[in-house]
DNA sequence: CGGTCTGTATGATAATGTATAATACAATTT
DNA sequence: AAATTGTATTATACATTATCATACAGACCG
């Protein structure tokens, strides 16, 4: 579990964490099921709060990302998607708006836009960080 | 000029602003060398603080996305990609990241992202919002 | 010139968000 | 019983966000 802050970012740390564990899952490095290390442990890890670790694991179980079970520990939820696909394709199209402003205003292409995407999606299924 | 603020966001007023008035110049709303309306003016309209105008504006210019002359007016900045390409790709690959992994993790694959992307610039393009 | 429009800048205030710290409680495992 | 887990509270400190009032300085016009 090796997550990495930055205490330069603009991103609070409890955000960077979240998007982090969440990216672990995605590649495959952390499996549904999984135990996930304790909050005081990771705390200790990362050198960063309890409180703060547990505002992350509540974070993530109200995203549906990890299941938190009191005396068990925090683990990386089944794959179920709960939420309505209108729902998934709201989200997913805020996201797509912004990627979309951020290169059309560099004067990027449509098409280099998803070079960009496809080099990025190549990254994460390699398991890169 | 028509900017929607949502009281209920999680995101501040002055980064909705921000990125509406983004969207407005990529899907040609607002055209490069075009005056904006002055702090006051928009500050009245959006009824909000001159002085958070005053920031929107401020980081846009920041951004090279607004020019600001003093006694004259905000316009919109000529259409001059001063940054490096390096800089444009890392800006639009962290964009990219956070819409892969919420797509992937609702189990979307890149197609389907991809084509979530192509609906939302289909709307830019259109003008719409 | 005088008035009025611009952006610029500052200080005060308030509400909210972020992070730490200490502590206690409840459920589970050994 | 002891240790470990998540849960919850309270207090504190600092940063961010937004408002408000005020003043300053450049640009423009009659």
């Amino acid at each position: 579990m090796f997550f990495h802050i930055d205490y330069n970012s603009s991103q609070p740390i409890y955000q960077q964490v979240i998007e982090q564990i969440k990216l672990t899952i995605v590649n495959g490095g952390l499996k549904p099921g999984e135990r996930m290390p304790s909050i005081r442990e990771l705390a200790k890890t990362l050198k960063i709060n309890p409180t703060t670790v547990a505002k992350i694991y509540n974070e993530l179980a109200h995203q549906g990302v990890l299941v938190l079970r009191q005396g068990k520990g925090a683990f990386v939820a089944p794959k179920v998607v709960s939420l309505a696909s209108e729902e998934i394709h709201r989200i997913v199209a805020e996201h797509a708006r912004k990627i979309l402003v951020e290169g059309l205003r560099f004067g990027l292409t449509r098409e280099e836009i998803d070079l960009i995407i496809d080099a990025e999606y190549q990254s994460i299924r390699k398991g890169e960080q």
